[in-house]
DNA sequence: TAGGTATGATGAACCGTTTCCATCCAGGCG
DNA sequence: CGCCTGGATGGAAACGGTTCATCATACCTA
């Protein structure tokens, strides 16, 4: 079967192919009778405009592309699922690309991209992001790993964790440690500043209230050795809560003191960060801090496709974190 | 700075468009000499082609599509990311969209990706998929769910299970366990029918060797439970290990023998499916049998570009898993 | 040496839309 | 009533490559 174009529909409906593509495009100047007549031919034909015919000559290709350090990480494959969702709520459809944490692979994909005429790209950045030169022309939005200078979106990794912190203050607790991520990413710092926060502002004078850090990095096994390290105390100064920088750590850290003989909640109370769906899945279900994946996802959607109007070099989109209790957490028991 | 086309590098390079589209598309008829020149000015003016151009003429849009259920998933976010890898290595690009496991939204999918005139697409069906009328003209291959009728690739899951429950069998365990995964999912079918046949093949006549099976969905809450009703019973009757289909089940099932005292794998072994990067992460870490994602999602990605013949309806390429020892099996206590 | 042929390069047509410009027509106004 | 204004439509150029029919050149062969 030959394949259906635009002038065979401009033939049948008796109209210029201009006519037709004011339709397509829901040009103002088109009488609404003549309108509807086009898009039934259209249907009737079952006609679909060729998108690179469309995009040579209109420029906007409708697609936009995602640069992510590893789609392995739940939380940013949940991060691409809730974009594309995002994109396509925009009819638009996303190119995904790993960078594997690799400034040189990043800046290779970008441009990857950049021929390729996307209207715009969403990067989380690599850690070992330099001073990339992005494409001038190109509107890109910079999520969860913000750079300093740069405009982006992410939650508010500082509030948040302050938030599960002072959840565990107002239960009671005082001696309360914090597993950090590691020094050199920009979210771990924000999270130990919020913990700080925290401390600092809740409990300052007590005696008990000094911070306690243990540095890791964000995956289980970390987790769990920090979690050794807090916990290898006599029990008086041992911490009776603990926040977690990642959900992952939590569940490591979980797991030392289960080893420990330590009970949860009873004797510890965990706080994890992330919320992603595993920590659902624990048992007993951890308490964590819930970054708004979704809401991310979509604002930085909407800043690429320009439904909000940014400059490039505003300040930093932060959205709130929520906490979602689980059975991780309870006051303190007397000692 | 105005963009530089086609016709800048020929006219600098002093030849027609002509002949720099074909230094483009290392196409045989053109000197050598002449093809290193124009190289040479094509990286000196920093030319890139224009994609929609290229493809509108070409019908090649150096695009694939990818559907698969749901992104969340490790399995499918690993596959992902390994078929970008390969696709990358061809030249292309992934489009990525995910269906939710609902048939009308994947038929809508495949429209999208039909429209925007991809090479390709790689499809992992929703578990509802019922006659969904493939578009002829594209290449589509079917990827993990295999439905009977289309030719596609997956895992060899059957001999999977067999290989993994003969290593149980070769420990010494006669009473072995199944937790099984859903009835209407065609791997779960194949991963019993795979337990069925190590248990028939190894242990015809051995009057311990009876099938233990219990149904189940795929994730960890199932696993635990299905944990529970097979461990319920008493320890001569009880299986010494038990196999699960896959490493959710496993960890949830893990958890299951955790809470009743069992001790693993002194007095219980188990051996998950799939492979995910979670199942190196528990405490012991889980003995699984590993699909081989990446050799999955290069050979879709060989045959939707053609690098393999295909006509489309031949037989289902299996490719075999592979047992990853982990630490939670050994040979069975004496009781 | 003339005719045939293989090879490398050319120029123009072509792909299927969008968009610019000219045209036409209806209606308002002086 | 003629002129002007502005909205709706038609027609064709333009987008930036690829490809096809042609052509020039040089090489072979009879």
């Amino acid at each position: 079967m030959p394949k259906v174009g635009i002038r065979d529909v401009a033939k049948l409906a008796g109209v210029s192919t201009g006519t037709v593509s004011r339709v397509l495009n829901d040009h103002p100047s088109v009488t609404n009778e003549l309108r509807v007549r086009v898009r039934s031919i259209i249907e009737q034909l079952g006609y679909m405009p060729d998108p690179s015919a469309r995009s040579m000559r209109s420029k906007v290709s409708r697609l936009i592309g995602i640069v992510i350090p590893d789609l392995t990480n739940p939380f940013f494959s949940e991060l691409v699922q809730s974009a594309e969702q995002a994109a396509a709520r925009h009819g638009y459809n996303v190119i995904v690309m790993t960078s594997f944490d690799h400034a040189s692979k990043e800046a290779d994909r970008i441009g990857q991209l950049t021929s390729r005429k996307v209207d715009g790209i969403l990067l989380v950045p690599s850690n070992d992001f330099h001073t990339l030169k992005l494409p001038k022309a190109l509107p890109i939005v910079i999520v969860d790993r913000l750079l300093p200078g740069y405009s982006g979106i992410a939650a508010d990794h500082r509030s948040g964790v302050r938030l599960g912190v002072e959840h565990l203050v107002k239960l009671g607790h005082r001696r309360i440690g914090f597993i950090s991520g590691p020094k050199d990413s920009v979210p771990a710092n924000d999270r130990l500043t919020g913990y700080l926060d925290a401390m600092r502002l809740a409990l300052d004078g007590e005696q008990d209230a000094v911070p306690l850090i243990a540095e890791a990095a964000f995956d289980y096994e970390s987790g769990r050795s920090a979690g050794n390290y807090l916990l290898a105390r006599a029990r008086h100064e041992r911490p009776t809560a603990i926040f977690a920088s990642s959900d992952q750590q939590a569940i490591g850290c979980m797991r030392a003191a289960h080893d420990l003989g330590i009970p949860i909640p009873a004797a510890l109370s965990i706080v994890g960060f992330d919320g992603i769906p595993l920590a659902s899945m624990t048992i007993p279900r951890l308490t964590t801090v819930k970054q708004p994946i979704q809401e991310i996802a979509a604002a930085a959607v909407a800043v690429l496709l320009g439904a909000e109007s940014r400059t490039g070099l505003g300040k930093p989109l932060l959205l709130p974190c929520e906490i979602c209790e689980g059975e991780t957490t309870c006051a303190p028991q007397p000692d």
